[in-house]
RNA sequence: GCCGAAUUAGUAUAGUGGUAGAACAGAUCCAUGGUAAGGAUCAAAUGCAAGUUCGAUUCUUGCAUUCGGCACCA
């Protein structure tokens, strides 16, 4: 998918057909109010206030046409320059231009772009005429808070992209369309992955027989590779009494998000939101030397948060999941190389999935904002500044970002942006000098003094659902073979002549941990092929004659058309190759 | 939660102010030896609750859920 903000070209026509949005936006609701007209990755869109106004569909198709309209009268597009005072005389209408043009300083040129009688503040540059913006389409439009805040009024936003050839923006247009075909939803519906249901509760999906296998399966690998790593796995319970998590400082934070409180003879619980406390009590558990440390516990662990119905997503965001998770106990000395060790895993494991689009951000507090974070200046300047250096130290390039930081403290954080929909964050991993604290966890240094540890939250396949659901729309549904529920569909020619065969081959696979389905329905090899084409089965057999009198097997790989014949023993061999390679 | 839209068999859908029509999947029967759909028959649906109406799946309202965004994301 192209990245219209990074296309020079396409960025100013994109922008101006913003202006071309709102000059006819002005034309058919005079007393609209313009707020930003940025361009983003897949076009461009324009943030209005038109009052009690709401837009519908067929207020898009009425905007549209106007736009066209204008274009087609091909006015020329004309910057003007001028001072700050006439700026605010010019647009002293319109309070959220008076508002821009109140944050910019006061030596800075201010410019603004006239079509007809349409005049935007604006820094620009545009296209020469609105005879360029012709091949365009509004693509949808919402509610949008004014500068992204909830607290403020709704404005409504329409969303737009445009391109030079009428081609172009076809070809666009097709690619978002198919895009929808590789959804994690519609993917894991149409092959049987999850499900969910009114009455079982929104945002709870269930995972099927194949989504399991896939979750077991991540959940072996995950596991293997941290215990290489010395991690060490827990188990802690679901529910939690709130006290717990006032402790942790969780609940003053988040309480709104997570599932009512339960009185239960005096004692108040919640479903866990997440596992931080569960494993600080478990370090405290015992008297630690500092020769013990790091101490890593991890666990895969089922949460639950009360998400705002608007953001649930297939198993992408629920209000249950199954977190990837690990504190470290650490002491000062060994936060950098403990950290070095969590980036060096999250690659190597992006490396056996292929992962190689994402991007890397370092979080921080807003210095500004009292009441998220965690009120100590000089904790928080030796997390972030410690955190910093060891990813300088590390080598990895990364942004930073201001306000993104969890409440105790700054983090790492890798990003993918799926195939479907907003960027996300698939693993973090987070320095805490707060916690432990609160938790008034101790080690015993050498010089016989107790401290308290540092704690490293981490977490690399992010949650095992929004894993699977980015895997499923990064494969289209096509996952690799150790992934995959059924590995090896085995089709007989004929089941009175082969099955037999069929049945041995079958007892085979199985014997050599290969996940198989045995079709012995009474249907023509074309229907039952078709069918592993269409649950994407990357192994197809057909037996007949030829296989049972040689001891071989035809194979078909999914993809292909080509049919390969090869000894039973050799297919065998190749199969389990391919799923302990993780090919 | 907020703004907008949508909701028809298991699935993806057509259609209508006089209670629904194909397809795939399913069941039964027939046929069936080689790389993307053999045939016949049967069964199966208007999200829930009100309102308007002689009559509502269709119009209106509320609720639920889903979708596109916004906000949120420990």
């Amino acid at each position: 998918m192209i990245n219209i903000k990074e296309d020079k070209e396409l960025s100013v026509l994109n922008h101006s057909c913003a202006h071309l949005l709102a000059q006819a936006v002005k034309h058919l609701y005079p007393n609209a109010k313009f707020w930003v007209g940025p361009v983003i990755e897949d076009g461009f869109y324009y943030d209005i206030d038109l009052g009690d106004k709401k837009i519908t569909d067929e207020d898009i198709s009425a905007i549209e046409k106007e736009m066209k309209k204008i274009s087609k009268d091909g006015k020329r597009i004309v910057r003007h320059e001028l001072s700050k005072s006439e700026a605010l005389e010019m647009f002293k209408e319109d309070p959220y231009k008076i508002d821009l043009i109140n944050n910019m300083s006061d030596n800075e040129v201010i410019s603004c772009y006239t079509q007809g009688d349409f005049t935007d503040l604006c820094r620009g540059p545009h296209v020469e005429t609105v005879k360029l913006l012709k091949n365009f389409k509004l693509t949808k439009f919402s509610g949008a808070y004014y500068k992204g805040d909830a607290n403020n009024k709704m404005l409504q936003r329409i969303y737009g992209v445009c391109f030079f050839t009428k081609e172009d923006l076809d070809n666009y247009l097709e690619e978002l369309e198919s895009a929808k075909e590789r959804d994690h939803r519609k993917l894991g519906k149409d092959l049987e992955i999850f499900m969910s249901d009114d009455l079982v509760g929104r945002g709870l999906p269930m995972f099927l027989p194949n989504g399991y296998i896939i979750w077991q399966e991540l959940d072996n690998y995950i596991k293997n590779k941290e215990r290489k790593l010395g991690y060490q796995h827990v188990m802690t319970p679901c529910v939690g009494n709130v006290e717990l998590y006032k402790t942790s400082g969780h609940w003053d934070h988040y309480k709104e998000n997570m599932f009512p409180k339960m009185e239960v003879d005096g004692e108040e619980f919640v479903l866990r939101p997440m596992n931080c406390p569960h494993h600080m009590m478990i370090f405290k558990n015992k008297l630690h030397s500092y020769k013990d440390l790091p101490v890593r516990l991890a666990e895969i662990a089922h949460d639950f948060r009360y998400e705002a119905s608007g953001a649930l997503k297939g198993i992408e965001r629920g209000r249950h999941f199954c977190q990837n998770d690990s504190h470290i106990f650490v002491t000062p000395e060994q936060i950098k190389d403990e950290f070095k060790g969590v980036v060096d895993l999250i690659f190597d494991v992006y490396k056996d999935f292929n992962i190689t689009n994402y991007h890397c951000v370092l979080s921080l507090r807003d210095p500004e904002d009292k009441e998220k974070y965690y009120p100590d200046d000089e904790m928080w300047n030796k997390a972030e500044n410690n955190l910093r250096q060891v990813l300088n130290d590390i080598g990895i390039s990364y942004t930073e970002e201001i306000g993104e930081a969890a409440f105790y403290g700054p983090k790492l954080d890798v990003n993918v942006k799926p195939a479907v929909g907003n960027e996300y964050t698939l693993s973090t991993c987070q320095l805490d000098f707060c916690l432990p604290a609160k938790f008034d966890l101790k080690y015993i240094d050498k010089d016989g003094v107790a401290k308290t540890p540092v704690v490293l939250h981490r977490a690399i396949l992010g949650s095992i659902d929004r894993f699977m659901a980015y895997l499923l729309e990064e494969t289209k549904g096509v996952l690799p073979l150790w992934l995959s529920p059924i590995q090896v569909n085995i089709i007989p020619v004929n089941n009175e002549y082969h099955l037999d065969y069929a049945n041995k081959v079958n007892d085979l696979l199985i014997d050599s941990n290969i996940r198989t389905n045995l079709d012995d329905r009474d249907e023509k090899v074309g229907y039952k092929l078709r069918e592993g084409v269409i649950k994407k089965i990357l192994y197809t057999l057909v037996l007949g004659d030829n296989e049972k009198n040689n001891n071989t097997v035809t194979y078909r790989k999914y993809g292909t058309e080509e049919k390969i014949t090869i000894s039973l023993d050799e297919f065998i061999s190749m199969i389990k190759d391919e799923i302990v390679n993780k090919k």
